[in-house]
DNA sequence: GGGGGAATGTGAACGGTGTCAAGATAATCT
DNA sequence: AGATTATCTTGACACCGTTCACATTCCCCC
């Protein structure tokens, strides 16, 4: 970070040829850029503009402006992890864990859209999860411990993957269209966006399934 | 459609200075690069080309390469709404049909990924669903429709609503998340993608819950 | 401690892109 | 026929991703 402000609040021969942590830098620079003028302004040039470098300067870090992106949602997931794991930690009781981790997801993708999407597309690119979404303590895993102390049969594992998989394709669409315009009146007669997403997760079975006992409609 | 050819096969002063139907000519060569090159190689001025038409030339069809793009798009929800069509008239018995809806969803969206993405960015871009995918006879509709033969109370708007956002919601994660390669091995289990769409698409329990008696487990 | 790679930065350049203004050409209306 | 309008071309601009040759600095080894 020194670097940026340096080279342009200190006199040219004052400032340091070398950034020190410039790979942190870019990432960094890139999720501001990505948060706060939309991925249309996302370019390799402006993220070295904003880290103060020159536009080759990251080819010494990232082989490619997909390399950069790709390091950006990498970061994305590692926090939707944590925020899947939080969520989950939260739940008073297990058989609501599920249900938690779904809102907890969706959650998460809405308060940053564009990070959302970005980690969603270059996943599609590599027709692939991202390492940072299979582990063990990752959202993935989470699930699936959280089917587990819902009850589920430990032993069918065909059974506990097909569940581990509606449970994160659900969340995934709830949580890519659940922003568009025509559900705001939806949005209003529930009491906000979190309630309807709610209600859609509880529609969709998966993750109603045991909770509903509690939260009748 | 004669300019292209016209263009490189006739001598300079035969060919044709205006073209005849350019945007419809424009939609489909965007159409084709975007299937057979990916969405990297779909230029404004690739799709010119491909037209045998100079890059400014779009201009005068569509206000923005985005506009061109929205009419692919737009292109595109028209089909997936006859092929959801298709498949609800195809259903045996009524309460077959939302199940059939998603899958034809689904079938629609990975016969066609690039177009299907292209699809889905517009309409968030957009925050907004494309109005092909609102009348009556689009797919929007046919869900509601068919969750009113499936016996929902057609008194509680409510929850129609809820039950169709859910429904859609759940189709379009499956659609985006079911190529991934980590379920290749799944796939193989059951005997072919269009297994393992069904299987979670009733895991689901929306598709599953009307369904369910007549194809158990 | 000095010297020499290896790592990290710069600058200029190339081809490609979206977009626009000015002019050429064709279709259409009066 | 003449004027208006719609359509297409040419040429230009700024920006982009990427590469190459070169400059600077770090750091390990003698």
């Amino acid at each position: 970070m020194a670097h940026a402000e340096l080279a342009r609040e200190l006199p040219h021969e004052a400032r340091p040829y070398h950034h020190g942590d410039l790979s942190r830098a870019l990432i960094q620079a890139g999720r501001r850029i990505l948060e706060k003028e939309g991925p249309a302004a996302l370019s390799l040039r402006a993220v070295a503009r904003e880290a103060g470098v020159s536009p080759a300067a990251p080819y010494h870090h990232f082989k490619d402006k997909g390399d950069l992106l790709a390091a950006v949602a990498s970061e994305g997931w590692q926090e939707l992890g944590e925020a899947i794991g939080k969520a989950r930690g939260q739940a008073a009781e297990a058989r609501h864990g599920l249900s938690e981790i779904g809102f907890a997801y969706v959650t998460f993708a809405r308060a940053n859209p564009n990070l959302y999407r970005l980690m969603y597309d270059t996943a599609c690119d590599m027709a692939d999860m991202p390492d940072q979404a299979k582990g063990e303590s990752s959202g993935w895993g989470q699930v699936r411990a959280s089917l587990l102390a819902m009850g589920m049969d430990p032993g069918d594992e065909l059974e506990l993957k097909l569940a581990t998989i509606a449970a994160w394709c659900a969340a995934h669409g709830v949580a890519e269209m659940v922003g568009f315009k025509e559900f705001e009146p939806l949005k209003q007669a529930l009491g906000g966006e979190d309630a309807l997403v709610r209600a859609i997760l509880d529609h969709l079975g998966i993750y109603a399934r045991h909770a509903r006992r509690e939260r009748p409609a």
